[in-house]
DNA sequence: CTCGATTTTGACCGGACGTTGACGCTGCGC
DNA sequence: GCGCAGCGTCAACGTCCGGTCAAAATCGAG
């Protein structure tokens, strides 16, 4: 499992498959349920994260989500719900949920926040750490991020070893700059920054002889190893 | 069916004419019906996008939409409508939609995002994104962006690269310089501007003699392979 | 709060790339 | 054979994109 899967727990059939139809056309692996007893029952290793309404018909949700983060500390949960007082959101977060989203939210919004959540567990160790990132002389831990080239390591700092990860990880394709900056910065606006451009600078400068970042103007990068 | 027909689903008659002449301009097959019964009929095999409008006379677009979906899962739908809440996109996309246009809309947007569609629609059927392209001695990889004549890679700019890709993929089929302008230019604007023919120049320099992009007076260009 | 590490910003530069326009060529209809 | 329209060819130009670096802002540990 590249990405973990979503589980989606509401109980509106609308609000519901909409949701699950969103989060599949951006590449996840979701799976849902209506019911606050069904999703303790659903929510195995294969989720990292639960999208969890308040307003179930059986358990109370803040309930649910107590019970969820006993069973599984490491699970990203987001609450979505109509309440939005200050002493909801904090209850919310006290009950171990990881975020809080009120509706009438923006379909926008709360793919970011997927998406921020997503890549927190996926990093955290979540993902199968020992799963092996490597590419040439490049090796990856995700685990312990940590990054070598042959036989010495790289010293590379958080942002850097992110985007190296996920040039690795697509060795030999294209990764647009669209997507970096989506899935490293959580953000859509590649307008006039630099940011990108001068971490790929530093990379290029860490990087050796045997794996080289080309650019793709007006498209993206491609790492390329001997 | 090299691309899908269009169906428009709309019942007031100067915005459907409207419609239907503007994508029949553009080069597509459209087809055109006025109710949500006729719109289950008339959508067969031969239509890979809906342009469907919610307001219509008998049944209610999101059910018809919904039906659409059963039946077809393959299916572009672009929903036309008056209704801009968050709720009504989730609702529109719960029921099968891919894309949601708010009245009123520019025609641009409309052009844009029907191209989106038939692109994905097209490309969905026949090939994967990451199965190499070829032609005789002529090889493409769209993942990479990269292109190799026989075992020497080709150094291309991006607008070459697409040129190519697009020849190789149509190879020995007539390739019209209004299809090349639409998909590579976005732009049906093909007057006194030497732009494509200076990029099929460099082009040929760059080919070798294997490869010959033959030119159809009048008509537009073929890549015929050894 | 302070300091150092890390990230982001902004200015500047260089060059690749796309586009244009002038001119020459060629096929096709008359 | 003539002329026209469509295409080939080439050099030149302007633009936009990315590279580069230093300074500023932000973050995080202590």
């Amino acid at each position: 499992m590249a990405t973990p899967g979503i589980l989606v727990v509401e109980d509106d059939e609308a609000i519901a498959s909409g949701l699950v139809r969103v989060l599949e056309s951006e590449g996840y692996a979701v799976g849902r349920v209506d019911s606050g007893r069904a999703a303790l029952g659903a929510a195995g290793d294969e989720i990292g994260l639960v999208v969890l309404d308040l307003g179930l018909p059986d358990l109370d949700g803040l309930d649910v989500c107590r019970r969820l983060r006993a069973e599984r500390s490491d699970l990203a949960i987001l609450i979505l719900t109509a309440r939005d007082t200050e002493l909801d959101i904090v209850a919310g977060l006290d009950a171990g949920a990881d975020d809080y989203l009120v509706k009438p939210f923006r379909l926008s919004e709360l793919l970011a926040r997927v998406r921020a959540h997503v890549r927190r567990v996926d990093s955290a160790g979540a993902r199968r750490s020992d799963e092996p990132l490597a590419a040439g002389q490049l090796r990856i831990d995700l685990a312990a991020r940590r990054a070598w080239e042959a036989e010495t390591e790289l010293s590379l700092r958080p942002k850097e070893f992110e985007l190296l990860a996920l040039l690795v990880a697509e060795a030999g394709r294209v990764v647009t700059r669209e997507r970096i900056m989506r899935e490293i910065w959580d953000t859509e606006w590649l307008g006039a920054t630099k940011t990108l451009d001068t971490h790929v600078l530093t990379l290029r400068g860490k990087l050796g002889e045997a794996s080289a970042i080309t650019t793709l103007r007006g498209i993206g990068y491609r790492l390329d190893v001997a």
